[in-house]
DNA sequence: CATAGCCGCCTTTTT
DNA sequence: GGCGGCTATG
């Protein structure tokens, strides 16, 4: 513990009562935990009464294996917030109205559901949007709103049909025995409140309550942390209030700024020197951030010598700013011998990868896109999963019409909605329903064995659940007709194949590692597993991933692209009109550019290709935030560029031309703005385009 | 009932 | 530019 400064052995060992660490970009703060954890389980507390929460999976194993070699033995609990609510729910799922064997809903099946709902409620779903009504819903829930008591206090014609939307999402969901992300919080909070005897069980059971990243908690996450500690007050929250970047995820920025006020006697450490970052990308990440005006002032105090400069680049397009990183990156490698894994190129937008990695491949620099959940999206992945998910819940209908009829078995939509019928009319379960096939009348017999062959297929996997998963896995592959499907299905048949063996590997791995491996364990944890969680660092190869995503890591050398209005901050943000939210974009930028150790380049272009479509972009804002020298350089060579370009045209209105795609039209009007010049033509089809001159490829046509 | 092809929709960030 | 859902056809 030696090699701690004074105010992290403060933090470390202050150890009764509550205690706020507020700790900047770079500062140790994890490390802060680890020892502390440590420092506890010296003074005698036993780890089984220790509860750390991080922000992400792959931090709480981190932080498992960091608290093991320092000697803090196994037992403490380490996981995310909604990890351990699984384990709460189903440890007192009685008590919390729940069966324990819940699925987990993600965001394709929570549109499923609310689809249905929107339909039972007999509304339009292009006037309640299901991504608009499951994001109002979310955020109800992270406030902790049930639907039964918004419906009561729903006044306006909107909020009432929205109110009725939710209860009938809920009920869905109550039925189908599914509980979506959201739940999660808000069934562990209301059970914590409502049933004092559990929330006493909990506070003795974790006599210790550690948080981290305690800016990005949401009110749901803030209610169960109070609950969790209202007997002994052992709460230690470390965050910054500058990294709070999940706000449009319900977070509440004031949870960390009140945590003075919540706890009154509380500690406050600050932990204000940096050890990753050179002083230059300090100053320049202090002087973005001294822009928000709502925020608690904080010193950057670097301890790292100065070093080399941050470079801010302007390039023509997305593909040559990318190839302009290769450049630096084989330059970085050659001549500094610097491993591709301590470089990591971020984005604002998960689309924006697409282009990085074209150029990447092209040049042969291996690289990985950090996106977990992306694997578990894939269709042979979640089609296998669907399967072992009505093995352990089989009131689990979207996963049930999922696998229905896939791989194909000659069950379609009429037999579908036939049952459906039966299973309204007498009350039950569509499981329960598919089971008494035989007593559907208005079915024939043909269909009616089919069915029965299904049901007993998945009967017989039933019997097989308590073994090793892999081996049940690998089974229901087989016997499902899944693995004949694929190998059938040419070469995306064969790349599915692959996907699948990658998932049984990792079943296997599970089945190693956990402690009591089951198959619902199994389930819910990969439900919640986040992008994060698949960055492996151990592999030599550049990382590509999300502003987002690089909350709580560091590289040595980090490239920020696409720093250009309208994408940082994003025009989906209402950044212009939102104060709060400019605030926001300003903090994602800031985590951005406090990830780098020593070498850090900014870049936007000129032209960026969105949707398909090549537009005229600006600089951001926050570029000119980060220091007056760069951008003066930056927005001289902008302008001269602009100026190089003028030239006439020739597209004057009456000209008959000729666009690729939209055929023969005549020019309306021709707007110039020398290398941005736009003409707007009446297209023989009827359309009128607005296009960009340099870009529409239109060929003059003489008559 | 299966399949292919087309149309129209959306498109920030994520547990 | 990509995907889901719908329709027309076999």
């Amino acid at each position: 513990m030696q090699q701690l400064t004074l105010s992290q052995r403060k933090a470390v060992f202050h150890i009764e009562g509550p205690l706020l660490v507020l700790a900047g970009p770079g500062s140790g703060k994890t490390r802060v935990i680890t020892y502390r954890i440590a420092a506890l389980i010296d003074s005698g507390i036993r780890p089984y009464n220790i509860c750390a929460i991080t922000f992400t999976n792959k931090a709480a194993e981190e932080m498992r294996q960091r608290a093991f070699t320092l000697g803090a033995c196994a037992g403490a609990h380490i996981s995310t917030f909604h990890s351990l609510c699984v384990r709460i729910l189903r440890r007192y799922a009685d008590r919390a109205g729940i069966h324990p064997n819940f699925s987990i809903y993600d965001e394709a099946d929570q549109v499923r559901c609310i689809k249905q709902a929107i339909k039972d409620c007999e509304l339009d779903s292009t006037n309640f949007s299901p991504a608009r009504m499951l994001d109002a819903i979310s955020t109800l829930k992270n406030k902790l709103i049930d639907a039964e008591s918004f419906k009561n206090n729903a006044e306006d014609f909107f909020s009432s049909k929205l109110a009725d939307i939710y209860l009938s999402y809920q009920n869905i969901l109550n039925e189908r025995n599914g509980l979506d992300f959201d739940d999660l919080l808000m069934k562990t909070a209301f059970l914590l409140q409502d049933h004092s005897d559990v929330c006493r069980e909990l506070n003795e059971r974790f006599k210790f309550l550690l948080i981290d990243e305690y800016q990005d908690t949401n009110h749901a996450q803030y209610k169960i942390a109070r609950a969790l500690v209202s007997q002994h007050n052992n709460i230690c929250a470390t965050g910054d209030p500058d990294q709070s970047i999940y706000r449009w995820r319900g977070a509440d920025i004031r949870n960390i700024l009140a945590f003075e006020s919540d706890w009154p006697n509380a500690k406050i450490v600050k932990l204000e020197e940096n050890f990753r970052s050179t002083p230059n990308i300090l100053a320049m990440a202090d002087n973005l951030i001294a822009f928000n005006r709502n925020r608690k002032e904080k010193k950057l105090v670097p301890t790292k010598p100065p070093a080399g400069d941050v470079d801010v680049g302007v390039f023509e397009d997305e593909t040559e700013e990318a190839q302009a990183i290769i450049q630096k990156i084989k330059e970085l490698t050659t001549k500094e011998d610097i491993h591709l894994r301590d470089m990591a190129v971020f984005y604002c937008v998960n689309a924006m990868s697409r282009v990085l990695e074209e150029v990447f491949v092209k040049n042969r620099i291996p690289y990985q896109v950090v996106r977990g959940v992306e694997f578990y999206r894939r269709k042979e992945i979640r089609d296998l999963l669907a399967y072992l998910k009505i093995l352990v819940n089989p009131d689990d209908e979207i996963a049930l019409l999922r696998i229905i009829n896939t791989p194909a078995r000659g069950i379609g939509k009429v037999t579908i909605n036939k049952v459906r019928a039966y299973a309204a009319e007498k009350k039950i379960h569509f499981y329960e329903a598919l089971k008494k096939a035989e007593q559907i009348e208005s079915l024939s017999m043909a269909v009616k064995a089919k069915l029965a062959v299904f049901v007993n297929m998945l009967e017989q996997f039933k019997k097989d659940t308590s073994g090793q998963i892999a081996q049940l896995v690998e089974r229901v592959f087989n016997e499902s007709g899944l693995a004949k499907y694929l190998s059938s299905a040419g070469p995306d048949g064969q790349n599915a194949l692959e996907n699948v063996n990658e998932l049984i590997n990792a079943v296997a791995d599970y089945d190693k590692q956990a402690e009591q491996p089951s198959l619902i364990d199994y389930l819910q944890q990969i439900s919640l597993f986040s992008d994060t969680d698949a960055y492996d660092n151990s592999s030599d190869c550049v990382a590509l991933m999300t502003l987002h995503a690089a909350k709580g890591l560091e590289f040595e050398n980090v490239f920020i692209v696409g720093v250009e209005d309208g994408i940082l901050p994003h025009e989906r943000s209402n950044a212009s009109v939102n104060k709060d939210e400019m605030e926001e974009e300003r903090r994602l930028f800031f985590v951005g550019i406090t990830r780098a150790k020593t070498g850090l380049y900014i870049s936007y272009a000129r032209y960026r290709t969105v949707r398909g479509q090549m537009l005229r972009t600006i600089s951001s804002q926050f570029l000119f935030e980060l220091g007056q020298e760069i951008t003066e350089q930056t927005r001289e060579k902008e302008y001269y560029d602009d100026q190089e370009n003028h030239t006439s045209s020739g597209f004057d209105p009456g000209q008959l031309v000729r666009h690729q795609s939209f055929g023969l039209g005549r020019v309306k009007e021709y707007i110039n703005m020398g290398e941005n010049s736009v003409v707007v033509v009446q297209f023989n089809t009827g359309y009128t385009k607005t296009l960009m001159v340099r870009y529409a490829g239109l060929l003059k046509e003489d008559i």
